[in-house]
DNA sequence: ATATATAAAGACCTTTATATCCTTTATTGG
DNA sequence: CCAATAAAGGATATAAAGGTCTTTATATAT
């Protein structure tokens, strides 16, 4: 298990990839952005469907059609994939699961895995989606294996 | 989710509750661990059957048997609980999934990521199973909730 | 020796995550 | 309008995580 789900991490391969094949403003289809990323093709078509209708990623249907990032979206942290798909728990849950675990009452480990967490946080908050478009182009960073 | 599977959060906080039940020398049950980790009694004997296989904890069978800490296990890291349930991938794993994630093959996020893995390799490494005790004897802590 | 307390072991069951497939709907070019 | 294309939606399958229960092995006290 990593840090993040499979379905996560999935997404945010996704949607770095849409995100600097698009920037010309063409559309990019499920089998390219699958074969690219080195994911299974229809699962991650579910998973772009839900980052679709949560607005993080656009759709188009029909010929020509496929998925595209909004400039505006290209601004926004990567941390609103990981909320859209994970949930809030690995930037702010306790590192061993206690629920009610707080400043008042802390587990053992608590100031020092919030620090952990609080950079986990602060990374992807401050990560763009659009941020490694020019990387992406170069091919200087990868999305697959 | 959390950082950590359920089956580790619940295999750290049972071996802490463990640890400072036992450096007198008694050993505790099952029955009262469960209790105050608040945890499913028969799950949780299944993780400390394991890590009691592994070393990191022990166990007696029969009346005023139960499960205790070696004096030596009180140095040993909470990394190697975690590495015993859920394996090395969250101190080592690419943030994305990627298997190959490297310095020469780097996803977008490595170096960045990198840290973040790293800090928390560190206080998982730096902090040890015994470390806690006053503290838990006190109460200034809590494992349950 | 026997009864009893306790963990170990193994066989299940349930839920969630991961994954596939098939049908429907929207879009476009001719 | 029609045919082709591509995503959306729904139903289902498979695997892994999380959890329960019953039986067995072992230690202790009497």
């Amino acid at each position: 298990m990593g840090v993040f789900s499979k379905t996560c991490e999935y997404g945010i391969r996704a949607v770095l990839y849409i995100a600097h094949r698009t920037i010309d403003g063409s559309r990019v289809g499920i089998k390219e952005i699958a074969a690219e990323i080195d994911s299974p093709e229809s699962f991650l078509a579910k998973i772009l469907q839900d980052l679709s209708r949560k607005g993080l990623i656009q759709s188009m249907k029909g010929p020509n059609g496929g998925f595209y990032v909004e400039a505006e979206n290209l601004q926004r942290p990567l941390a609103d994939i990981v909320t859209a798909i994970d949930g809030e728990e690995v930037f702010s849950g306790c590192g061993m699961g206690l629920t009610h675990c707080s400043e008042k009452n802390p587990c053992p480990l608590h100031k020092e895995f919030k620090k952990v967490r609080n950079q986990l946080a602060h990374m992807m908050n401050t990560t763009t989606i659009g941020q490694f478009n020019k990387e992406l182009l170069k091919g200087s960073v990868t999305l697959r294996k």
